[in-house]
DNA sequence: CATATTGTAATGTTTGACATTACAACAATG
DNA sequence: CATTGTTGTAATGTCAAACATTACAATATG
């Protein structure tokens, strides 16, 4: 009943890349130990990344870069790149009797304004860039 | 990575007593039928419903009967009192590691702005009254 | 009192997230 | 071109949370 931590791994692991990439060679290794999880984690992630058009990996050598502008980036596009939420955000029970008039109408009355709630948290994350966050990081660094 | 099903349950749960409350004993039992789950699962519902002040439910006797306006219930109260999400609504990765600047500065950056997208959707909820919903119904039924 | 129902504890079942192991594919370097 | 370090990914294991179910004591009403 939460969203899944792929999402806060995901920027976190974008927020190493910039921070590092410059200085080290950024491998899953290295992400893994400042999230403080499995390298196979981060390379998953890497992956979703990768194929969202945000980072290159490089296979065999190692290391992963940037490749899109982080102003461009927002929590939003990160969210959907790791696939945070699977189909709806709210869990509806499965199956409402047809018999009654409630069951039978309950998605018709309720599934627009969930989608709705939704939203408004969904559109909330395309306000914030990557790029914002790489600032408030530098300000809360020593 | 879903909110839970007690959520769209309790307002079925809601909608179920106002819609036979007036010609049928509504029991646990009555509203299991239509929502589709266990009638212990409904008697939990409730049971919370209850501790909320929304609803009265006789015990032996049975039967639950709405006794706050229905103008006055928001999507949100009905959330919050069978507890919905447990927490934030975002699975944080637990420990990320101290020795990293971005690990040890990462929850400073991004809690507020999971906390304003969770606030986002709350407040969606807030906007649509179980009054409303009722309208809605009634407007769905043949 | 007999009956129907609620309240709730205890337990079982299932699902999904996350962790881990294993290894093939790959790229750079000496 | 063999060695080394790394990625990509499949397969499997582990664990926690949600939900279901059983059971029964407590309670109200005719």
């Amino acid at each position: 009943m939460k969203i899944t931590s792929r999402f806060t791994v995901a920027v976190h692991t974008l927020l190493v890349i910039h921070t590092f990439g410059k200085t080290e060679k950024v491998t899953s290794d290295f992400i893994a130990a400042s999230v403080n999880v499995n390298p196979v984690v981060i390379r998953r992630t890497l992956s979703s990344l990768k194929a969202a058009g945000m980072i290159d990996v490089k296979a065999g050598s190692g290391g992963a870069r940037i490749v899109k502008d982080l102003e461009s980036i927002t929590l939003y596009d990160v969210y959907k790149a790791v696939d945070s939420v699977d189909g709806g955000l709210f869990h509806f029970h499965e199956n409402p009797s047809p018999a009654c008039p409630v069951g039978r109408n309950i998605h018709a009355v309720l599934d627009g304004h969930l989608a709705d709630a939704q939203a408004a948290m969904e559109n909330e994350l395309k306000k914030i860039s990557l790029a914002s966050l790489t600032r408030e990081l530098q300000a809360n660094l020593p």
